[in-house]
DNA sequence: AGTAGTTGAATAGCATGCTATGCAATGATA
DNA sequence: TATCATTGCATAGCATGCTATTCAACTACT
């Protein structure tokens, strides 16, 4: 029996993801943001000073991949690191004012990448594509 | 507004794709083999002897990738290239006995990562779940 | 208190993906 | 045919992501 790539969930979900973030990286150059530093930034956006460990969860990313990010945030201005008052070995991050001031722009330049994305989607086809996707994430963090 | 990163396409499509790539690694670890590897073994399992640039069309990535991939591909003696009879530029790459007989369990490993993600998906799901990807895909290339 | 285990982060090394360049082989055209 | 544009590939440089390892700080237990 032949494996059919277009028939493969996971060889879409490549294809398919490769684009969103193709995409979505063309809309925040201008701003000077990356995907996954936007990514880091909608964790910080909603709770400003959570440690690594805490975004690394938050996000389902590699502590290392996380510790590689937040490094390139720091050096372009993003965040900075404050000494945590209660564990010496974490730190806070917080958002510089130029982190802060990306917000709209930045969220403003997913929804578009999304809209894209959903273009040909009617409202119902939207709520189930999310609900389905959400669905299998959690099989596989499950499995 | 806040954006919520559960609601974005994008943002779950970027979670989703990782868990996929993840599982699979696991998975064709054991064969020696990495995910675009497999990827690119898809294509050539389909039709041996294709160009770099025929690679490039057909898993629509670019081809300065694609590129690093057949060279690691090569290292591992997955590949091999042969000068291109008509044009002195390209090379038509080929397929070891090597790659050949990895079709069988590789794809076999692709087959259960996609179970374990749409296990609890009914048989209709599936189906709207892959045309719902292949719509947005499509969707994202032409916009 | 002192030792052992745990936990938060950093670092090394590698695969994948991208953009930007450069180069050689082809092709098209004056 | 000589020149210019196009095309196929390689390479450099960087961002993301992973695994594996190390280190220091904290916890728990004897």
């Amino acid at each position: 029996m032949t494996f059919q790539k277009e028939r493969s969930a996971g060889f879409l979900a490549n294809h398919m993801a490769r684009l969103f973030a193709n995409g979505l990286q063309q809309r925040i150059r201008p701003l000077g943001l990356a995907p996954a530093q936007f990514m880091t930034l909608l964790a910080l956006w909603d709770e400003d000073g959570l440690t690594q460990r805490e975004l690394v969860q938050r996000l389902d990313v590699e502590q290392a991949t996380m510790a590689n990010t937040l490094i390139r945030m720091e050096r372009d201005g993003l965040i900075e690191r404050r000494l945590h008052p209660e564990d010496g070995r974490s730190q806070s991050i917080h958002l510089t004012a130029k982190a802060v001031g990306l917000r709209e722009p930045a969220t403003q330049a997913a929804r578009s990448q999304n809209e894209v994305a959903l273009a040909g989607f009617s409202e119902d086809e939207r709520l189930v594509f999310l609900d389905l996707m959400r669905r299998a994430i959690a099989s596989m963090r499950a499995g």
